[in-house]
DNA sequence: ATGGTTGCTTAGCAA
């Protein structure tokens, strides 16, 4: 089983791209986070032709994300479900046969002193609660998604420049390792060791050319699942060409056979 | 050199 999960940054300005990468890479399934679009506006016929089902959770202008399925998606759940006020759709959970994939945006935090920093350290807690309301370590369980957490050092280009940004900050990777706590792993670190891997470049200032990234975006996966882990990769050449995401997809294959 | 890009929505915000 091939899993996927990318930011792609809209759906409608990456339909083309993303409908040729689906016919490529021909994961099993796949999340995808900031739509930027409504439900109504998602290319889900296009999708759907391509012979996947498509759970998704929109929202106009900003955050949305999306479930993609070879296999029949059940009991689709949108939002942490915590009774906090809630305005951006950032997280969508779904069955897919005994797995469940959870696909999450989390806030990026725009500056260490904005309301939008305290934002994402809270809705880190509350994803973490979430986790321990509806699910126990010992399902077959993924958690993909945006993060906005570079979680060492080893993933960030300059990580004593950076020392102080919203997507390395100790708060930060403190609430990342009490996360993964829950009983998750990274299915990239399961494969590569080597630091200078990135699956984000900004747009701004030649990140990309330059080699200015940071690896944020991730497969997490339960102990019964990570032990199936059979590789990972980041398709880092979905980030050059025209018109990419700053993005790139990351990836991890899963030996399911009969047990 | 304190900027730079992209996308959504139309001038300002978010990343």
């Amino acid at each position: 089983m091939k899993v996927a999960s990318w930011n792609v940054n809209s759906v409608a300005a990456r339909r083309d791209r993303l409908l040729a990468w689906l016919g490529k890479q021909q994961p099993d399934v796949l999340c995808l986070q900031e739509l930027k679009a409504v439900d109504e506006a998602f290319p889900r016929e296009a999708i759907e032709a391509l012979g996947y089902q498509c759970a998704v959770h929109g929202q106009r202008t900003y955050n949305g994300v999306a479930v993609l399925a070879k296999s029949a998606i059940e009991d689709v759940r949108r939002n942490l479900d915590d009774g906090e006020p809630e305005s951006d759709a950032r997280l969508l959970s779904v069955r897919i046969g005994e797995l469940r994939v959870i696909c999450c945006y989390v806030p990026n935090g725009q500056t260490l002193a904005s309301d939008k920093f305290s934002y994402k350290l809270r809705w880190l807690d509350r994803l973490h609660a979430y986790l321990q309301r509806h699910h126990d370590p010992s399902e077959p369980l993924l958690l993909c998604g945006d993060f906005n957490i570079a979680p060492e050092d080893r993933d960030c280009y300059d990580p004593e420049g950076l020392r102080d940004d919203v997507l390395m900050h100790e708060s930060v990777r403190k609430k990342w390792r009490t996360l993964l706590s829950f009983g998750l792993v990274d299915s990239y670190r399961l494969h590569v060791s080597e630091p200078g891997k990135y699956s984000w470049w900004d747009y701004r200032m030649l990140g990309f050319p330059k080699g200015r990234g940071l690896r944020i975006d991730f497969v997490l996966a339960t102990q019964t699942l990570a032990a199936r882990c059979s590789s990972a990769a980041i398709d880092r050449d979905e980030r050059k060409g025209k018109q990419p995401s700053d993005h790139a997809p990351v990836l991890a294959s899963f030996e399911l056979g009969p047990r």
